[in-house]
DNA sequence: ATACTGAATGCAAACGTTTGAAAAAATTTT
DNA sequence: AAAATTTTTTCAAACGTTTGCATTCAGTAT
């Protein structure tokens, strides 16, 4: 069935009862074969579909063209704009993308880097999972550092290798939020976190507790509840928030889909947002402007992140000499909406 | 800098004085290998860090066990949804992904299927951009039907080809949308619909037309405004309907972002839904739940549409025989939720 | 006629791996 | 000790392409 072997270069030598080499120098106009050859061969090859395969090149050439995204997840609207930044980039010099999805999963993770290795593939953009984050474990990095394969790091870090890495300043953006909470006169403000143990959840929660602490407010325990930064996760936390005998004034979501989710249990409640309860979110997702009402948020430039992990890719590609090892970190910016517009 | 080469057999079998052959088995387990051999040169492998070079293997072998996803964006829970879906099922069977964005642009699909099949993917899902649609150009597709690598459409079909393919029942989904509205006795339901030219466009449109007709309610130009799929795209249409002289009393929209977008312009007029304005939206995603209020939507099983394309490809290729070319149509269902729960 | 130029083409090796068949080495049987 | 058998290893080809160097074949200058 799959019987149509593709065509190649020796096919076509022996249609001409030539030698591949004159098939191949044919082929890419080498300056030494004869026009009418020349002519010939890339007639015939356009009409039977010839197509160079790409794989014997990359085993001659020892390059691949081909980069490695490692990525927990990709229903997010965070990631799908860093890819989309590190495709805007990339994709015009000629590199394929190799998108891998790792569901927060270690084995996964190590698999897929071992494939990517395998597969030669010239440089990895990881966000590492959360199982790796929490285990510690970081053996399946080895082997790529071993390799020298560019390794660049997104959002989520590893500090113990030397390479570069771009994340977005979620520390003060989480202070600024919270700040213009107390700014505007929130007296208890909650903090919808993300799981343990990721740096975004745990950057976010510090920059919540700093801001708190300096304004010298209580950091309560009880306001703090974990979530897993989808929408439905935030529904129980608020409810249970919002039973409190002095329930909070303002909460703090770790993004947009937690604030979102506690937007809602908030109106069900009758409250009024934001005179009773002020809502902040993270990420500046397109929805986050067109909620009712419209939800302040903390800008995450997700397209930025990817076009910036882009460059420091390519910095230690082309980089004469040593690895120039980088650490991007854009800052994040605080946008106030409706949800915290207090009168 | 990139001085590390990766060792490969030849190295070890260099350094065991023994021909590549041995240790290709060695490495392999093959029966015919001295166990002492084996052990160490397995151990040694190990040791400097051997990966096999599986490009070498996919020359030898014409197998790269990678696939071609090329869709138009990623920013969309339905198609990450998709992915998500096929994901799930090849990634245990071994395939490699290989995602590539369009951006609806003819230009670059075509690109990308020129170079999939240079890299000699063994199988493509394919849903055609916009312009593609539009222009009619389906060459591109050609040498992909010459060359016989499996090509699964997604959602976006091309009739002349014989392929297979996955779709949602765009069509029944927002007849029973309109009916629903209807139903519940909205007079004049206004259509923010998709993109001139693409099938889910025109099928839930066509859905909308056919069920007014079938109830015998007239079909109003002036009902029906495009809209480009994202939130912002709905606003200023919404604001057009509703300062009409007399406004429509129930919006369809072509997908849950739109639909979004039209609620927060009804709300933003005061209007009370789904008391005065109806709203339906299209897609299911996370977020329709918990808005507030709660968004009526037909769901749009992507997961499933992934999963049921893998199917597709994985009969193709294991396929005795003849290809089977099979159209799979999910269902879509109406999820009746407070925007329209008039009493 | 001979040597020299230049154009056009072919040879062979290389990239890293696997694999059937042949060869070599070790072991057992007579 | 020779023959037969088994175990272990090597050879060589293959996958598709490129490329430096050699070769061939004209044509031109001596």
């Amino acid at each position: 069935m799959n019987s149509s072997r593709p065509v190649t270069i020796k096919d076509i030598a022996r249609r001409f009862r030539c030698s591949p080499s004159t098939v191949s120098r044919a082929l890419n106009d080498h300056p030494a074969i004869n026009e009418d050859t020349r002519k010939n061969i890339q007639e015939y090859a356009r009409e039977v579909g010839y197509q160079r395969n790409e794989v014997s090149l990359s085993l001659l050439n020892k390059k691949t063209a081909s980069l490695g995204v490692v990525v927990p997840t990709i229903s997010n609207y965070y990631e799908t704009a860093v890819i989309e930044g590190l495709h805007t980039v990339l994709q015009p010099l000629g590199y394929t993308l190799n998108i891998c999805v790792t569901n927060e999963n270690y084995l996964l993770e190590k698999e897929y880097l071992a494939k990517l290795l395998s597969n030669r593939t010239e440089g990895i953009f990881l966000s590492v999972s959360q199982e790796t984050y929490d285990s510690g474990y970081y053996e399946h990095l080895e082997s790529v550092i071993l390799r020298k394969t560019p390794l660049i790091f997104i959002d989520r870090e590893y500090e113990d290798f030397e390479t570069s890495r771009a994340t977005v300043d979620d520390y003060h953006g989480a202070f600024a939020a919270v700040e213009h909470l107390i700014n505007i006169g929130y007296k208890k403000i909650a903090h919808l976190k993300g799981p343990n143990g990721l740096t975004v959840s745990e950057q976010r929660l510090k920059g919540y507790v700093d801001c708190l602490r300096k304004y010298e407010m209580p950091v309560l325990d009880e306001l703090i509840i974990n979530t897993n930064f989808k929408v439905e996760s935030a529904i129980l936390p608020t409810k249970r928030l919002l039973e409190m005998p002095v329930p909070p004034d303002a909460i703090f979501g770790v993004n947009d889909q937690v604030a979102i989710g506690a937007m809602r249990v908030v109106k069900d409640k009758d409250l009024k947002i934001p005179q009773e309860v002020g809502l902040v979110g993270f990420d500046n997702s397109p929805i986050s402007a067109y909620t009712f009402p419209s939800l302040t948020t903390v800008s995450r430039p997700g397209r930025k992140i990817g076009m910036e992990a882009s460059r420091l890719f390519l910095n230690q590609v082309n980089g004469s000499g040593d690895f120039s090892h980088e650490s991007i970190v854009l800052p994040s910016e605080l946008v106030i909406r409706e949800s915290t517009l207090r009168i």
